[in-house]
DNA sequence: CGGCACGTTGAATGCCATCAAGTGGGGTGG
DNA sequence: CCACCCCACTTGATGGCATTCAACGTGCCG
């Protein structure tokens, strides 16, 4: 079996980097401890501190924070290949929460576990750099949307985004991508209230540029759909200039 | 004359560890190449690519990113002892700009430099890392206020963080600060209208809260403030687990 | 069967954007 | 020295986008 595909973290790594047999070795070992999520129960609670880090391998889990009025704003969304609570781990207790929105399998990653595998393949603690790097960038571009894109282009950018990042991990296409969020998720994503959100939907699909429905999302006509949410994905997929080849 | 006070960096690391006589002259040291900006002129725009880091010694930059309807979204204000494109100068191109709101001098520094000082002194790493993972806790917060608060209340909490920041390189406490930006600058950062802006900070004069006059903010009643503006700054000011004692 | 979560739609309210007009200070040039 | 302009701020009027409240539909599961 070919690593690339038991593995969405060399996956994504790998579209940016060329990995060698080494560090594609070195990577699947940090995918020993593994460990299993419901959906609904909190992994981390906003507040905890001392908790591991967590590569997610299957599953999909959202990072948020709640406010005191009960109001939730969700960060971001993990989907498998990404890191979760890895600054965290490092420097501080946990600012936010992360729940499992299906069930997950995800790797439990130490500090030390990731010093060693620095040490051993350098080239992977840049590149790792840089899929940190790139979850910043999204992150300022959600910041971007929630405050200053109307409530189409907002859904629109958010679904074109997260196909792509699928897409990277051979989850998706131009065509669509299977998606477990409830329509309450992307309001608390998109500081929007559900009921809007599926205004928001239906009018996508009255004019025929996407339909989310039954856990999936198909886009009608991605190009036009792309140009009404301004969306322009340069910020998710630069290379890695200090890294061209080995 | 005491090199924390000719230097907010040293001033804002050394709140949170210990630092030595070593450590101070070593940050002294990479504030050799300094420059200076004038107000209005970006420092680095939107897509550049090749250039260099800042350790910003006085004056405030915004960073901002404009879209294609001409909006803008400022993502982040730097103050005294900031980092400005720290993350781009190690990985990528930038894919926002900098714009300098009052004349500011800023040090160049090179990835190198960098890397030659944390090689000397390690623990000015781990102090650096904390101080970007406080920036990524306030983008959030930033994130959770433009979603989630009303008008006032976002305005509220952002004069408040800005404070707590001010405070911590000696330039503002809890009676209030001084202030450079315009309201356009505050619409642009909280997803508002310049208009809208104006009126809440009326309001917010009108229940004897906060004035914000004459590039002047003073807080008349800081707890009060705090408490309508859901202000609790623990993501601020955690201290550094790792670093506790040399 | 009832309960529950998610989705859907209608109606009314309200927050905030937009448009518009006017004030006042600071700088510039005649 | 004054006229002029520009920028930041201010205030009023109007309207729209999104929230809130409410009700109902549907599928799933105990």
């Amino acid at each position: 079996m070919d690593p690339c595909d038991s593995n969405p973290l060399s996956r994504k790594l790998g579209a940016f980097v060329v990995l060698s047999g080494d560090e594609l070795s070195i990577l699947a070992a940090l995918h020993q401890r593994r460990r299993c999520f419901v959906a609904g129960r909190d992994l981390v609670r906003q507040g905890q501190s001392q908790h591991a880090a967590y590569i997610l391998a299957s599953g999909w889990v959202c990072s948020y924070k709640i406010q005191a009025d009960g109001s939730r704003q969700i960060i971001d969304f993990q989907i498998p290949g990404d890191f979760l609570g890895l600054r965290s781990v490092l420097l501080r207790t946990s600012d936010h929460s992360f729940e499992p929105i299906v069930d997950c399998e995800a790797a439990e990653v130490s500090a030390s576990d990731l010093i060693v595998a620095f040490e051993q393949a350098p080239r992977l603690a840049a590149a790792v750099l840089w899929a940190a790097s790139r979850d910043e960038a999204m992150l300022v571009e959600h910041l971007v949307g929630v405050g200053r894109r109307a409530a189409d282009a907002r859904v629109a950018h958010f679904l074109l985004e997260l196909c792509s990042r699928l897409a990277l991990v051979g989850l998706g296409n131009r065509e669509g991508f299977d998606c477990p969020l409830t329509q309450y998720h992307l309001a608390d994503a998109l500081g929007l209230s559900a009921v809007h959100v599926n205004r928001v939907l239906r009018s996508l699909r009255e004019r025929k540029l996407a339909t989310f429905r039954d856990n999936h999302v198909c886009f009608h006509d991605y190009d036009q759909l792309a140009r009404m949410a301004g969306f322009d994905d340069t910020y998710l997929d630069q290379s890695l200039p200090l890294l061209r080849r080995p």
